[in-house]
DNA sequence: GCAATAACTTACCAAAAAGTAGGGAACAAT
DNA sequence: ATTGTTCCCTACTTTTTGGTAAGTTATTGC
C-alpha cells in the first residue's frame, strides 16, 4: 500500500491513475498535447460533450496536480490559455500510445474515424 | 465523433479509454501482465480493496472485450485462471509506462513504495 | 457428516461522478 | 443601450459506480 496525500494506492499504476483518472482528464491532456495550447473556449469546443462544470473542475485539478499550466495572457480583457506543464508533457508517450492503439483498433474493425482527426493527430 | 457498439467517442484516445476505464481494469490488466496468469482468488488477494462483485464484473467485461482470456483448467473441481489475450498484451507498453511513471513520481517525492513491489514490477 | 476452499452471483444501499441549468463579471462590438 | 463573448461558478438532480453482505454450487480434506 502506498499513501500519498491522504489517499492509498495499491501499486505504482494506481498512483498514475490517480492523476489521469476521470472521464475528461486524458482527453484534456491529449488535446493540449496536440494543440500545444488552448483557451477555455477552444477546449470546450473541441471536447464534444464536456460541460462547463466538468471542464473547469478537471482543469482545476490538473492545475493543482501540476500537469497543466494556466497562463493568463491578458487581464484587461481577461484571457487565458492552458498548456501542458513539464509533468504533463512527461506523460506524452501515454497520449501517443493511447491514440495509436485506438486508431489501430478502429482500423482493425473497419470503423470510420477521420472526422476532426487533425484535432487528435 | 466515432460510433462503436452504440456508444460515441470523441477521439481515438477516448476509444482506448472505453476499454480500460474504470477503477479496476488497468489494475487487473497490469497485474496479469506481471504475473502472467492468476486465479480468481489470487487476483482478489493481490488487488487490495477489490470486492468480489467488482472483480467478477470487471473480469467479465475484460473477457467480453477480448482483453483477457478465462482458462478453465479443471471442471471436476472447478478451477480457472486468467491471462492476457493478445489484445490485452498489445497494451503492455501502457502497463509499463504507467508503472514507470508512478514509480518516478513516488521517487521524486520521496515516498516509500517497496512493499509488495514484486507484484507490480 | 462437516468444515473449508474456489469461484462466483445477487439484492440492496451508499457514495461519487457527471449532467443540467442557471447566474455573473468584465469587456467588446454594434 | 443592447447583445455577444470569454471565463468561469453554483445549486440541484441524475446516473454511474462501487461497497456490503449474503447466498450458491461443487469439491476436497478430515
Amino acid at each position: 500500500m502506498i499513501t500519498l496525500n491522504d489517499k492509498t494506492y495499491t501499486c505504482p499504476v494506481d498512483v498514475t491513475l490517480g492523476f489521469i483518472g476521470g472521464k475528461w482528464k486524458l482527453l484534456i491532456l491529449s488535446h493540449l498535447h496536440w494543440q500545444e495550447q488552448s483557451s477555455y473556449t477552444k477546449l470546450r469546443e473541441n471536447l464534444p460533450g464536456v460541460s462547463e462544470k466538468m471542464l473547469s473542475q478537471q482543469l482545476k485539478e490538473l492545475e493543482r496536480d501540476l500537469l497543466v499550466t494556466k497562463n493568463i495572457t491578458s487581464r484587461k480583457p481577461y484571457r487565458v490559455h492552458y498548456t501542458l506543464s513539464e509533468e504533463g508533457k512527461s506523460l506524452a508517450p501515454l497520449y501517443e500510445f493511447m491514440s495509436g492503439w485506438g486508431v489501430g483498433y478502429l482500423k482493425k474493425h473497419g470503423v470510420d474515424y477521420i472526422q476532426d482527426q487533425h484535432l487528435y493527430k
